[in-house]
DNA sequence: GCCGTTTTCGGCCCGACTGTTTTCAGTCG
């Protein structure tokens, strides 16, 4: 059956096609459905089985054209259109993907002139000179692929947020400081805290932009100017990533600030609300005819628009608008928002620190109370716990809590572990040890190869448990290194809202575990979530902003995360929780 | 090709920058 990606590229090409036959207004249409399709949580074959034709063209962006193609993809995995267009102008649109400054026009003008079919073609006839000798190219334009191609095969160049918002910081902190600087928030997908950032938009406010780009240009780690302007400038950094500057008169700040912070779609979605109200909308401001009537400010650019306010975090267009047209929009948890962290490893097992340092240190950022769970024995390598070793570090808890209360410190460390989830879905320790501890988490470590079914029905045996309270970093993925495990997640969302479970929001950078789809799914199922840092050392703790980034992705509020809680309204949360199942 | 509070035809987000041109096409966000 043909997958959600493999139906998009197709519908995709065939837009990239027709823009290389400069065809008007179609690219833009089937990119948007492929950009739907691709988007789907559901299969789209699934969709179709389900309700037929109809259904596909119920989804927005799709119509009765693209419908059918999607219809014959999925009886027969082939599109005699795309094929027929494919045979035209034979090229593997595929092999370009993600090469800066190479889009579908210069693809096709290269296959021409050229015959370059892929890019290894496009490879070795720079290597042999002809690009810049091309009508139309020139000596920067051949850098420039060769740069580009370069960099899409050393991986396409996502860095993972938490991995790179120090820096960013520090060069926020570094423009500050320059006296022409006004106003200044990074925007772009660092505001709306994705998981993964392409690149880093800096906006700005100033009477004299001037010094500004020509300091942001030198500035260190730069080590190359992809381009300066007076208004706009871009760099990359020796790491590879890119900053952009844009310096833009402060009565169109909040509207610039919109447009740079995105998400697209989301943009989109807004100018097409402007015009429909009889506007526009740009980066400069909301315009009526010639008239600015709003964008010196975020607020009085969605207030003028007929919209609540809407954290950068939910700008992806899937749904916000409607709430905030509806003045629904939940109160998504705030930053400051936790008072625990409910995954924490000692030197126990495979952390860094003592429970009395991680314990000081949680108190230093200001929490009430934090979760012990170190490893169980399954977890050799990582020194796990067994029964008799959980005991003994109860017994340390137990003392280092009663220091705390000497010094009149109030604070509360609870007893709990990540206990492994066995291959068939029991427990790595008794349920006599389990059942003594504060809270136990539970998580899979092993046999992530198990089939979807295999492995839903494993964790779904763990969630049965009545000793396991929450299910930590619930898909096992690492963020650019390892997929989550075939697991099916609408299944486990319900038997965690049927047994009273909790779904963990790891926090720790490449997890981020559950993601933010998932999230919403839980909210939506009134499944509870816990924020938790996954700390393997006092220096992890500042992770749960992380964490809590995603979960506003997630639409969850306070009231969806249950560290966010007072201890005995958590802790009996959870004894009830599970009674009831 | 898609869409609809200007609806079943006639619009479709919009501006900056680059590299090449000598007024603009292509790409990007």
């Amino acid at each position: 059956m043909i997958s959600n990606q493999e139906a998009a590229k197709f519908i995709r090409e065939i837009g990239e096609f027709l823009e290389m036959k400069s065809i008007p207004f179609k690219p833009r249409a089937y990119e948007k459905a492929a950009e739907i399709i691709e988007g789907l949580e559901e299969e789209i074959a699934g969709i179709y089985n389900k309700g037929g034709l109809k259904a596909l063209e119920d989804m927005p962006g799709i119509g009765v054209s693209i419908a059918e193609k999607i219809e014959e993809l999925i009886k027969t995995g082939k599109l005699k259109y795309h094929a027929g267009l494919k045979k035209t102008i034979p090229v593997d649109l595929e092999s370009f993907r993600g090469v800066e400054g190479l889009g579908p026009k210069t693809i096709f003008k290269l296959y021409k002139k050229l015959g370059v079919k892929n890019l290894k073609g496009l490879e070795l006839v720079i290597k042999l000179g002809k690009i810049a000798k091309l009508k139309g190219f020139g000596q920067k334009s051949e850098e420039n692929l060769k740069k580009g191609i370069a960099f899409v095969k050393k991986g396409g160049g996502r860095f993972v947020l938490g991995d790179i918002l120090a820096d960013v910081r520090q060069i926020e902190n570094q423009l500050k400081k320059l006296k022409e600087v006004e106003k200044l928030i990074v925007a772009g997908s660092t505001r709306r805290r994705k998981e993964t950032i392409g690149d880093v938009d800096i906006l700005i406010t100033s009477k004299n932009p001037k010094p500004i780009m020509d300091y942001f240009v030198k500035m260190s780690g730069v080590v190359r100017v992809t381009a300066k302007g007076v208004t706009k400038s871009a760099v990359k950094l020796k790491n590879g990533l890119d900053v952009d500057v844009r310096v833009v008169p402060e009565e169109s700040f909040g509207a610039a600030a919109n447009y740079f912070t995105g998400s697209k779609d989301h943009n989109i979605a807004l100018r097409e609300r402007a015009i429909k109200l009889g506007y526009k909308l740009n980066e400069y401001g909301l315009f009526k005819g010639e008239k600015r009537i709003a964008g010196k400010t975020e607020e009085d650019l969605y207030q003028a628009l007929g919209l609540v306010y809407i954290e950068p975090e939910m700008r992806e267009n899937t749904g916000e608008i409607e709430l905030a047209e509806k003045k629904k929009l939940p109160k998504i948890i705030g930053y400051n928002d936790l008072l625990g962290d409910l995954q924490i490893q000692t030197n126990w097992s495979d952390g860094g620190n003592s429970i009395e340092e991680m314990a000081r240190a949680a108190i230093k950022i200001g929490l009430e109370y934090i979760l012990i769970t170190d490893h169980t024995k399954r977890l050799a390598m990582a020194r796990g716990l067994d029964e008799k070793r959980l005991k003994k570090q109860g017994e340390e808890i137990d003392a280092v809590n009663a220091r705390l209360e000497r010094e009149g410190i109030r604070f509360k460390i609870l007893k709990g572990t990540e206990c492994d989830i066995l291959k068939d879905g029991s427990m790595d320790l008794s349920d006599e040890a389990l059942s003594k501890l504060d809270i136990v988490g539970a998580s899979v470590h092993s046999y992530f190869n198990l089939t979807e079914r295999e492995q839903t029905e494993r964790i779904k045996k763990a969630m049965q448990n009545p000793n396991v309270d929450i299910i930590f970093h619930p898909t096992g993925r690492i963020i650019n290194r390892r997929d989550a495990y075939p697991v099916n997640m609408d299944e486990l969302i319900k038997e965690a809202k049927k047994t009273g479970t909790v779904m963990e929001i790891d926090a720790y950078p490449d997890r981020l575990d559950l993601k933010d789809e998932y999230i919403r799914k839980c909210v939506e199922a009134g499944v509870k979530m816990s924020v938790s840092s996954d700390a393997h050392s006092y220096v992890h703790l500042p992770y749960l902003e992380y964490g809590l980034s995603q979960a506003r992705r997630g639409f969850a509020t306070k009231d969806d995360i249950i560290n966010a809680w007072p201890l005995e309204k958590m802790l009996s949360f959870l004894k009830d929780g599970k009674k009831k199942y």
